[in-house]
DNA sequence: TTTTCAACTGAACATCTGTTCAGTTAGATG
DNA sequence: CATCTAACTGAACAGATGTTCAGTTGAAAA
């Protein structure tokens, strides 16, 4: 059985995203460099030409992946829209990062363990969306101090520690385990809030 | 000019060390499946050939890495020899874990992000030893709950979040940056203490 | 019905992969 | 001096790699 093209209807809508989820999730499984083209594509149910149809080349296919990712971050933390004392707000941001980053442990995964397979130029751009990020907590840490509810030695390195605490929590967590995510939510909230109060 | 072996002496003790210094500090760089055999004999300055006097496989020459990596940890550890009551001796691990883990950058790089490049059985040596890291800090945690100094909700869960965040400073800390090592320690105790106290 | 063309195949390209091994070299040994 | 042998070379193996592209397919358009 050859020659299996338009099998039933129009597929590039359907390949396409495929291909995408395909990717994330063997790279978050073996890595990227690990992953060939045709194991990918195998999957998919096409041969590896095929793939060039969705993306000019398999670097291109690592950064849609990340920039989409942390685009969906970014969007996802204005569209919370955090409000109130920084308390409040650092209270938003903690449970916000949990409940986006939980459901999202592929993403996770590859966005910060394939950063050293990216290109020089595509690095930086996931770096500065990343720093973007970063720079919404660390602003919330500045506005605690400044109300006096909040005692943080240096708001730069409080930052990237929680931050790297609550992210942490992706790379054990797993879905139904023993405690469900509004119970851990719970935990962190409560380690995050007293690590940075006065 | 060909036939260079036995250049000034027995080299064995030289080459072998630094096949491993090589070879770290490549998968560090690029990761385990992006470095070739070739490119880390390249480095050390012999024939891909010459490394199977050191190591009887790639995937072996991954797991010592880490395997060393670990065991230098809990030995370290062993050797600190924790002391006084639960809050002293969760500052002793804090300052233990970031004195050990920042001049050590590429070894816990590798430790943390190859560990699905591990065949199951090394993967399953390097996760016992590294449980075994992580229960030396949970029993200090459930120390100071009975003694009623701390006050964490799940000390599982804590465990994980502060290692999470101690190891995390690996990943941005650079030698020469804005702070000094024992000005990062004691932000990073500050920190964990609050974190986990009543 | 014939034509069109997006989506795909299958083969080819040059190069790289981990690993093995017969043969070479030169310092150490007797 | 000749001998030995640890340490290495260089070639070979079978297969995998990312990427390109002429050709094929079949559903939809004319």
């Amino acid at each position: 059985m050859q020659g299996m093209a338009r099998k039933q209807g129009s597929h590039s809508d359907i390949t396409g995203p495929r291909v995408l989820e395909t990717a994330l999730r063997l790279i978050a499984q073996h890595g990227f460099a690990a992953v060939s083209m045709r194991q990918i594509a195998a999957e998919v149910g096409v041969q590896a030409g095929a793939l060039y149809n969705y993306t000019p080349d398999k670097q291109s296919l690592l950064f849609d992946l990340m920039r989409s990712h942390m685009a969906d971050l970014l969007n996802a933390l204005a569209a919370a829209d955090l409000q109130g004392d920084a308390l409040a707000r650092l209270e938003g941001f903690t449970r916000f990062h949990i409940r986006f980053h939980l459901p999202r442990s592929d993403q996770v995964f590859v966005s910060y363990m394939e950063l050293r397979n990216l290109a020089p130029e595509n690095f930086a751009a996931i770096e500065a969306m990343r720093r973007d990020y970063e720079d919404v907590l660390e602003d919330i840490l500045r506005a605690g101090e400044a109300e006096g509810i909040f005692a943080v030695p240096d708001t730069r390195v409080a930052t990237m520690a929680l931050i790297a605490m609550l992210t942490g929590l992706s790379h054990w967590y797993r879905e139904g385990g023993r405690l469900a995510m509004n119970k851990i939510e719970a935990i962190y909230w409560d380690l995050v809030r007293k690590a940075v109060s006065v």
